[in-house]
DNA sequence: CAGAAACCTTACTCACCGGTATATTGCATT
DNA sequence: AATGCAATATACCGGTGAGTAAGGTTTCTG
């Protein structure tokens, strides 16, 4: 709204200008990622997306690891915030549970919730791959904290904690593959219901 | 047990000799593109692998895209084979569902099973991509009308079978990611219990 | 304004990989 | 024996893609 005056722009505005590139680079990036696979995508496709040239990638990023590394900061950073936020929101467990679900499965729909997904160790060195995993982990072991306190207040039954966190995320992990946003299907619908269906089973209940 | 007192091989023995050949290229493949990924696996390692020269690859198989298709044509025929079965199995439908789906699960912890899920279609020509979707697709829909039989029949509830079926995929594909089958973990124990928790579902049950 | 730093391009190198040409050996059929 | 095909190898071709070198232009800084 309030127009800057000045076409000389500050060292915030710079550093601000950097990012956003830097940020555009790593979506197109992603986006690519998930279409073709790492490896099928070449950063000349990616600079091309952008209309630059691929040096200009390597001016913001250092190679082509570093790219992929980027974005999955980015979504394992917001998953991490999420699972940490989820643990002190309101209601029972299994309330809770649910909602970080939700949340999740939302944002494995989208550019980086997906690459986290669909990257494997083996696009990586194995330094990093060892660092991945271990965020992946931390992932997974909040999902099953939550899943534990919820046997102990009495709202979620099961017999393996951690099973049943595998089985949870893979389900949610899976549209991944397949969720396609152009063809208009509402996301937090879909994941909606996947929770109600993993919620419930498939068993009669008697009730 | 009976030694073959000469050494000229039969026509019929060549020719068995030729396809134990073509499908030790295509487990090795497999095994190869499960590991690392289609893009990243150069015929050159998988020749290596079998201690053969990639020329020779190329005599049993005319392409790379062939030598995935080959794989995937096994596991895909596994696979709508034993949903074919499944379907006039004994049992009330809640029964044959979960028959098959451990059926399902197993194969999909195998070399070939393995590579029909972490196959994506942009591996391969539009054509052929077509054609992995549609087989793909059938298995889905074999799935989906047990879950109907189940409707109807009163052994499972749900609403909405056609998500119930991309679900219960979804969570019994996922661990063709992370399982390693060289950890010594039971397979057929670890999908026993993630159908077990399918079925249930997580909320407490009164009964 | 002068020099430095940031930004971005064109043009290149090098390695790898899919695929092929061609040679060799040896069994099979006539 | 002659011919031919199956099965394998070595050596090569051409394309592609990661990463770099070098330079030009704009933008900051003293």
């Amino acid at each position: 709204m309030n127009e800057n005056p000045s076409p000389f722009r500050t060292a915030e505005q710079r550093e601000a200008d950097r990012e956003s590139k830097r940020l555009a680079v790593l979506t197109a990036a992603a986006r690519m990622f998930n279409e073709r696979g790492f490896h099928a995508t070449s950063l000349d496709d990616v600079a091309a997306s952008l209309s630059i040239s691929k040096p200009t990638i390597y001016h913001y990023l250092g190679n082509k690891e570093q790219v992929l590394l980027g974005c999955l900061k980015i979504g394992l950073t917001e998953l991490l915030e999420a699972a940490e936020a989820a643990r002190q929101a309101p209601g029972n467990s299994a309330d809770r549970l649910k909602n970080f679900l939700a949340h999740y499965a939302e944002f494995n729909l989208r550019d980086f919730g997906r690459c986290v997904i669909l990257t494997s160790e083996g696009d990586m060195s194995a330094q990093n791959a060892a660092l991945f995993r271990a965020d992946k982990r931390r992932i997974h072991d909040m999902i099953r904290a939550m899943i534990e306190d919820g046997q102990r207040d009495g709202s979620i039954v099961c017999e393996d904690a951690n099973l049943f966190a595998l089985t949870l995320a893979g389900a949610l992990n899976w549209p991944a593959r397949w969720f396609d946003p152009a063809l208009g299907r509402d996301a937090s619908e879909l994941v909606r219901r996947m929770i109600d269906i993993l919620a419930s089973g498939f068993l009669p209940r008697k009730a």
